[in-house]
DNA sequence: GTCTATAACCTGATAGAC
DNA sequence: GTCTATCAGGTTATAGAC
């Protein structure tokens, strides 16, 4: 069914997103995949390279899903704030709703918080093209906002992000509301907040 | 001079934001401070503790200094929102400003991603009313605001605060501007970002 | 590819001398 | 209060059998 492979990452990106980088070992984490201690250094070759295979995984998959939406923000017409915000925003959010991916965001914010000089640099170099991408379409858009302006509304808007991301398992939700919903209503306070903060 | 445990606490403040909880040994700690490692054991009972007690020391004041700075706010007429939101704000970027402090604010950013209960239920416990005071403010400024839509609001601003906060030591100022200046503008930039949130 | 066994090392904590 | 010495247990990584 699942690889090796696969059940070692998917246990990683669960007990990471739990416990830390640091406080996790190959040992919880060969234990919970239900494979050899010896066969994260078979197919890694170290933990270093687990956890960098830990978010190409999904980052690949979130950065591909911002684009798509992008591309279609722009072709609307009049263009729309709220719709490359929302193209933003609802990659990450969606990734909530998946039950491993909800392990990832915890993963993501907690990457953000480490000051892993390595991480970092592959989370750069791979994935800041994105982030340049909002930024002109976001120009397009707000074409009097300063580069410097521009740049510290996307750090705050991704500081929102992620910190409600990581928090939303514990936020409490009514009891006659599902998930979904609830979700969808974070989503939609969020797109509206950070929409008026760019316009400001 | 500095008392061993004065040197511990800072020495651990430091290694604490730059390699995590998890990832800074006793021994790094005692090796910085300059003390024999069996001080840590000795003066706080444990790495548990010390940690603990790295975060009371600037949290007490970061409050203290956040509930009256309210105060102030909520005596003028008329209550501006601004000036609320500038009271939970300047505090923390106050901090960056000691060399210390800015150690601190990536140490509270990692208490935020990691999901070390003992230390959330420590924080929650001895802070969390400060963040009541907070909501209620705003509340006086927006009554038409939901609860839900308060609380959440507060979140993506505490996201934008310490994400922010945690990486201004890394974002590019000009050669030309002064790193108080600086901090002074980008200080503004999330107020104004921030209120324009709350208000929409 | 998967396993066992083990090397080499680091961890937090503590007992006991001074 | 501060030191040394050490304990018991954890860690990653790897050599070598199957």
């Amino acid at each position: 069914m699942f690889s090796t492979k696969d059940r070692i990452l998917g246990a990683a990106e669960e007990l990471f997103a739990q416990h830390g980088f640091a406080s996790t070992s190959l040992r919880q984490v060969t234990g919970l995949a239900d494979v050899n201690i010896a066969a994260v250094n078979y197919h890694f070759g170290g933990k270093d390279n687990l956890i960098q295979e830990v978010f190409r995984r999904r980052m690949d998959q979130m950065s591909r899903q911002r684009e798509k939406s992008l591309k279609k923000a722009l072709s609307e017409q009049p263009l729309q704030l709220e719709s490359i915000l929302a193209a933003f925003i609802r990659p990450a959010l969606a990734m909530g709703r998946d039950q491993h991916g909800s392990h990832f965001i915890r993963v993501l914010a907690r990457a953000y918080a480490e000051k892993n000089d390595r991480l970092r640099k592959f989370l750069s170099d791979n994935y800041g093209g994105v982030q340049r991408d909002f930024a002109k379409a976001i120009h397009l858009v707000l074409p009097e906002l300063s580069k410097e302006q521009l740049y510290w509304r996307l750090d705050f808007l991704s500081g929102a992000l992620t910190y409600t991301l990581s928090e939303f398992g514990m936020i409490k939700r009514p009891a006659d509301e599902s998930e979904a919903v609830h979700l969808e209503k974070l989503t939609a306070a969020l797109i509206s907040f950070a929409a008026a903060g760019f316009k400001s």
